[in-house]
DNA sequence: ACATATGTACGTATGACATACATAGTTTTA
DNA sequence: TAAAACTATGTATGTCATACGTACATATGT
């Protein structure tokens, strides 16, 4: 990939990219092919065919340049992953007011969740640092909104916001893999059933007696999402495999800044 | 990578693969090289060199064999990467007495923190469905066994697992790509003061507002950890990055817990 | 207006890399 | 003891990122 060797993640360049400063004016031709021309075209790719066929070649060949003149305007292919990363991350939702936190909150997630889905190649993109985009700080900023708004000092909200962004990506991650359903190119169907019945046969119960019984229960028909006791659930919908996680951990901010309340500030 | 069109994940091979059931008694030579062997050799060289350095060519160069010789035992790079993330996650820890199930989740939790911190490479081995090596299932099981003991059903449990697995993974990857402190092999120094710096240019109060006030907060010498205020931690020391999440997450599981008793079964 | 500095686009070249394929040698089983 | 089945090796192929040199365009300073 990069040719020195501790691959740093080079900052300066991240950033004059991301922030796309591009100064007019300057001599020679004007560029037909902009990074934001490149970005558009390797998402397209990455949407249509996956991460592993987005290539500097099948780039240029799609935009009908040649191959090296992609790296007059991005000077790398990690930072063009990076470029792309911000770009297809797309700007955050509008969370209404964030009078009711807990709606605000599962708004993004859900909204963040949705990105997952549409850009499942996102999540395979190397995280080389903290998010440095336009786009990328805009989504922490929305979340950081309802947060702070709840009582939460600065650090905590940050923790909180880390939280969160894991726990969406987590999730995105293996349920994306899992339910890809994969089309199948040699026949076999490979399913989540087939997943399922796979590894029921390799759990023995006495190796690992709490899988087991996870297993046993869910093959009986326990599913989650059946039981919508909880209470309010803040109005928005989320996927069944976020919705108890995230729930829990708002209740547990809500316990946390409600004895802050109550003892100090 | 893959040959095959849509990169299916090969269950079949990862399973009797990750499960060693190499049957002895064949013909042929007896096999010197083992994909044990290989897998160790790949995590020395990862541990080493990073997960870049990790070629076929280079783990062949290393055990002295040919690099097809590899091809024996392990049928591709993809296949090699799931076996190596399973041995080096290596066995869970022993999480003493269940009773106190936030003990045992916060030893889990920095246990597998810990593991991230050693091997930080195993992160960004691409997750191409749900685990199914030894190793990984243990680690799965040692974690849904105090959920359960502390009441949550199921299918709860199992979204629990899934949250507190991705936000140690997640919190992880940012932890460990921030604190890399880049062995800066150009003369730039590149720490975390410097990005924080260059990101506060960046952040403008009109665009990002919270953002913004986090980052005063936080120069201002407001940091996490220092408010260890919050009642009995639970014994385990946290690194201050997962403390206050997993903390506000496992008091939501306690309340839920609760009204469960009090209410049903 | 003109010369030049500075870009852009392109072709070719290089060096990694994963992996197919054919071959030669080694045991174990029939 | 012969053949079957497996191991290790060498060579070959195709893909990839990317360095380097060249030809040309154009805005800027004279």
């Amino acid at each position: 990939m990069t040719t020195r060797d501790g691959k740093g993640p080079d900052l300066e360049r991240s950033l004059t990219l991301l922030w796309a400063g591009r100064a007019r004016g300057r001599r020679g031709p004007r560029a037909q092919l902009t990074a934001e021309r490149i970005a558009d075209a390797a998402i397209r790719i990455a949407d249509a065919d996956g991460l592993e066929a987005l290539s500097m070649q099948r780039i240029a060949a799609d935009l009908g340049y040649s191959t090296m003149s992609i790296y007059n305007h991005i000077p790398s292919k990690d930072l063009l992953l990076e470029v792309v990363a911000d770009v297809a991350a797309g700007k955050p939702p509008e969370l209404g007011g964030t009078e009711d936190f807990r709606r605000a909150v599962r708004h993004w997630v859900g909204t963040l969740w949705a990105g997952f889905q549409t850009h499942p190649w996102l999540l395979r993109i190397p995280l080389d640092h903290t998010p440095v985009g336009p786009n990328q700080l805009a989504w922490l900023d929305r979340l950081l909104q309802p947060l702070l708004k709840a009582g939460l000092a600065a650090g905590e909200a940050r923790a909180a916001a880390l939280h969160l962004t894991a726990v969406v990506r987590g999730t995105a991650q293996i349920s994306v893999d899992m339910g890809s359903a994969r089309r199948s190119d040699d026949g076999r169907p490979r399913n989540e059933a087939e997943l399922a019945k796979a590894l029921s046969e390799l759990i023995d119960p006495h190796d690992y007696p709490a899988l087991a019984a996870v297993h046993a229960a869910e093959a009986a028909g326990n599913h989650l999402g059946d039981e919508q006791a909880g209470g309010e659930t803040g109005g928005e919908t989320l996927p069944a495999e976020l919705s108890f996680g995230v729930d829990r951990f708002l209740d547990g901010i809500e316990t946390w800044t409600a004895a802050k309340t109550r003892g100090g500030g």
